[in-house]
DNA sequence: CAGTGGTCTAGACCACCGA
DNA sequence: CGGTGGTCTAGACCACTGG
């Protein structure tokens, strides 16, 4: 048995371990078995530390390639959960439509800097003079109405207000700012006349309404932004993970 | 400066770190700079090695404690995105009102053992002929009709049917089978005639409706269920990640 | 440049599984 | 019992930050 580690130069080990493990776990090499060698044997094979190892093991098993069984062995996912766009990420609409194969554009409905209305001031802590960049689109997909989105940005993290284009997050990535976290409310509801006309629907059609705020690793509020989405043509997909152990915050 | 790691006896250091760290954050050790001692300056003073100190940091990392910056340090988050209750958790109805201060009850709509629907065959991924255990209750919050749930659960899973109680999880768990992770889709949706009046909100009410799959650490379906929230009760809140370095399945 | 986190190593012992 | 993954150690070097 053979296993080659492709040490590209400026490329982390453990990364290069994941890679060649996923190409041996895909041409069905551990098949019959479903079982990846012993830990301390694939370190012989490819040459490198346990430590290494288990760090490019765990990465596969957080995303669900691979499990762990205490004392038996680690094993390769037979039908694994099909999350092929593993969802509760943080994406924008225009990548969201992407993974799913449809043309993302949009119609743009308001843009401006404003004064934060309260909500928006509560949502992105920002002071309430402070003023914020807000942009309201239709958005469409393969030309279809999809979804309204209304987004507040304090101004302090765009450039120039106008040299935003079709992706908010390019914008905000240009200047360095990724959001690293986010947190989602969603509830059903109904059109109401103006929002049924955009989205070319029938009034008081069911909608999924979305609120979102997007977060930097520094815990500070990038992005606010409440969208509503025709029921008939949207689907929302999260994945569940097991309760870390489960700590209440007490702060 | 003194810190000092509690040893019990059973437990994992790095655990009794983490709750160390936990506690002089807490009570605002490092609150000035918000900013942690260095990683090599902390090892001494718990007495602990860097690796077991970083696996403690990088569990209060995913729990979005602490947050790191290369060549800089490791800081603390002020503003930290407030999910007392983590959500994206697998949770069951009666967990998930609790975490809420309700007090979750039941009706039971439906119950026995059957051949699968096409349906949910294929989502438990079930051969043809193997039987069901199916379960369709009116879930109430505080004694007011919440949602409908219906859940499927391969019998082999199950001790005897009659013995499952108010928790669906808490009998899985009983022969040892807890899920591990889930999928989950939502959509918008009208309430139907009957499922209206069961909830006790007018026809063609707004509702959120739900499909959930929950999966064994070896990925093999446990649960199928289907649920219908009332809007007007009901927020659904999940977290975001970042992207974990996407990379798409291919298999 | 000095100081920080990030990666990597080699080796030890513990906890668990299954025959 | 032997073999597996899980935890832990001490020490090395790399990559990045910020003055």
């Amino acid at each position: 048995m053979s296993m080659t580690v492709e040490t590209v130069p400026g490329q982390k080990l453990y990364r290069a371990v994941v890679d060649a493990l996923r190409r041996e776990i895909e041409t069905g090499r551990f098949a019959e078995a479903q079982l990846l060698p012993a830990e301390r044997e694939l370190c012989e094979l490819l040459d490198v530390s346990r430590t290494t190892l288990r760090k490019a093991i765990a990465d596969l098993v957080a995303e669900g390639v691979l499990f762990h069984r205490h004392g038996a062995g680690t094993f390769i996912h037979r039908a694994r959960p099909h999350v092929d766009q593993p969802s509760s990420r943080l994406t924008s609409f225009t990548e969201d439509m992407r993974l799913r194969g449809l043309e993302a554009s949009s119609r743009e409905l308001e843009r401006g800097v404003f004064l934060p209305t309260p909500e928006e001031a509560m949502m992105l802590g920002a002071r309430p003079n402070e003023r914020v960049f807000r942009l309201g689109r239709l958005r469409l997909a393969d030309g279809l109405p999809m979804a309204i989105e209304r987004a507040a940005v304090p101004l302090r993290y765009l450039p120039e207000s106008d040299s935003v284009g079709a992706s908010l997050y390019e914008a905000l990535a240009a200047r360095g700012f990724k959001p690293m976290r986010g947190l989602q409310r969603l509830r059903a509801t109904l059109v109401s006349d103006v929002d049924a006309e955009l989205l070319g629907v029938a009034r008081d059609s069911p909608a999924l309404y979305i609120q979102r705020i997007a977060y930097l690793a520094d815990g500070s509020c990038v992005e606010f932004t409440k969208s509503l989405y025709r029921a008939d043509s949207y689907d929302f997909v999260s994945e569940l993970a097991l309760s870390p152990p489960v700590r209440k915050a007490r702060r």
